[in-house]
DNA sequence: CCGGTTTTTCAGAATTTTCTGAAAGATCGG
DNA sequence: CCGATCTTTCAGAAAATTCTGAAAAACCGG
């Protein structure tokens, strides 16, 4: 191997295991995390057998984070013609995958907590002591942010990069 | 106790044992998520023993995610005259809150990012390989976007609520 | 300084999450 | 239908995280 290709291979493992790492921190764990690094920067798609022999790790696991990576809408199915088994391969454009991630997040992290929050916001509605009027009041104050800033995220990721980007410039500049 | 006050019992309990259990899913510990629902709704600042009977954990718990708590910034300690002990008391306001979760997540989320695609864009740059140009490109973009996008959540948390609110209603009117 | 109170720390226990490896299931050409 | 190949599942092991409880440290009025 040439001293370009070594390079290369050396920057790309390094940013497979740090942005694994860093899944952690996002509450992906760190598997799913290294494959997603691995497939965002495999010049082809790759096999089950591959990832699993590229960050040593077992079939069972390489497995149930492929698929799960899939759900996800990060990365699809390729079949290959003539082949029996799966390739994989990740979406690489940084909006599309933005939009997914914004998307998933908001399905696990936003709509739960505005699900609590209606409920305890209706449970707690027509109490008459000051302490229950300030509970309910605090639950609709969170109530009605946590559902504005889930229209703000569905009506960015909606947008084409290009017009988000426009958006950008004028909140920047 | 009497029926109102029963029911805000029951709606703020359940307020809390929920709050935790989503905070599983923001990547913040159940304990610290409860504290935390527990202050923003409670009449009077706390100290660590009612903390510690009102959710039933350990002092050692209790401690820790209080200080933890402190350190966000999402709650603050507040020393009464006459009084050795601690209490806590939670920011209610949810533009104040929101601000400091999105500095903190952006502290453990955006900034080792940018670090890793920065240096592995670094290592990358002038690799002439096709599978090396492509890989650097893709850290470019990466970390274009990754920087642009921390730029815009600053630039957000800067502003007054007022503002904010303004800006969103140009985006989803 | 002393005795009482409150805060802090941390080793080991408990719990939760993730991973392995092997077995079972599916798919396919012949 | 068979044998080969590939995919899926899942019980138990391993690892990571969180919690407890008790001891140590810090603090304070007198």
């Amino acid at each position: 191997m040439n001293a370009e290709a070594e390079k290369l291979k050396q920057a790309r493992d390094e940013f497979v295991a740090q942005w694994g790492a860093l899944g952690t921190q996002w509450g992906i764990n760190r598997t799913m995390a290294q494959i997603h690094a691995l497939l965002m920067t495999a010049p082809q798609p790759m096999t089950t057998d591959e990832v699993m022999e590229d960050l040593e790790i077992s079939r069972g696991n390489a497995h149930t984070n492929l698929k799960e990576l899939v759900a996800w809408g990060l990365i699809r199915v390729v079949v290959k013609k003539g082949e029996r088994r799966e390739f994989f391969e990740a979406e690489k454009d940084v909006w599309s995958i933005f939009t997914i991630v914004a998307r998933e997040r908001k399905r696990r992290e936003i709509e739960p907590a505005l699900a609590i929050l209606n409920k305890c916001a209706g449970e707690s509605e027509g109490i008459t002591t000051p302490e229950g009027k300030a509970f309910h009041d605090q639950m609709r104050a969170l109530e009605d942010f946590v559902s504005f800033a889930s229209k703000m995220s569905d009506r960015i990721s909606s947008m084409k990069h290009g017009l988000a980007l426009q958006l950008a410039t004028k909140i920047l500049g």
